[in-house]
DNA sequence: TCGAACCCTCACATTGATGTGAAGGTCCAC
DNA sequence: GTGGACCTTCACATCAATGTGAGGGTTCGA
């Protein structure tokens, strides 16, 4: 598929996903008249790119744990190198941190709509 | 305390708070000299901050959402206007998609360093 | 009373993720 | 064969969160 195919299905501009490609994040084949050609897979890939942006990860460190991440569980280690491990296990508390400062903010917001929501029942009555 | 301390404190830069400030996510007394004075819950609150920050919340959301996550239950309804509910109801929803992504991949990277670490365990023998 | 270590404001620089638009090639349907 | 809807690259713009430094005041101890 093209471009406007792929950024139409994974909700993302045509610019970005450009811009995915710069960074390593993503790959395309080229048709001979230098378009960008996508494949099936490249749907999910983006919107993962997109969910580990928005969880608030760079690209730089996306472009490094993704290869980690692909389905078939082949695991390679390809240069499982000690900084490498050491950046993944960093990466990893910090997501743990993130999500947990995440879900106690959620559930203070979630708290507080209760409480408003309570508040109006009882002023407007049942 | 002046701005020094609760830099120290909170491992945050002066720049930084004074930035906070100047988005309305913390307060400042001012001495005579017209140096910050801030008291003792500041420092929860500038580390409240730099997490939902990170948790990647803009500062505009993070201004509307902080009066309700203070501490003393008072439940303010100062201004529970339909858009600010709904500004909340939809802030909370995303977080939760943005914390289980966040933990989906976590969980993804965790499996892939157990199972580097397996993988290094076996090869060099017990 | 001098210097170090604070503080202030102002303003420009930078980085990452994006938007936008120009200048131009390709493809297809009419 | 022309127009519209694609695509390409390049480059400049923007926005939020930060860094950095200039120019200048305050406080305090030696």
């Amino acid at each position: 598929m093209r471009i406007g195919e792929l950024a139409e299905r994974t909700g993302t501009s045509r610019r970005l996903l450009r811009y995915y490609e710069e960074q390593g994040l993503i790959v395309a084949d080229r048709g001979p008249n230098g378009y960008r050609d996508y494949d099936e897979p490249s749907v999910d890939r983006v919107i993962q790119v997109r969910g580990l942006l928005d969880a608030g990860l760079p690209t730089r460190i996306i472009k490094q744990i993704l290869p980690c991440l692909d389905k078939p569980r082949t695991i390679y280690f390809p240069d499982a190198t000690p900084e490498m491990i050491a950046t993944l296990e960093a990466e990893r508390d910090r997501m743990t941190r993130r999500a947990e400062c995440l879900l106690r903010n959620r559930d203070a917001i979630a708290e507080y709509l209760d409480a408003v929501r309570e508040y109006d029942g009882v002023r407007s009555g049942s």
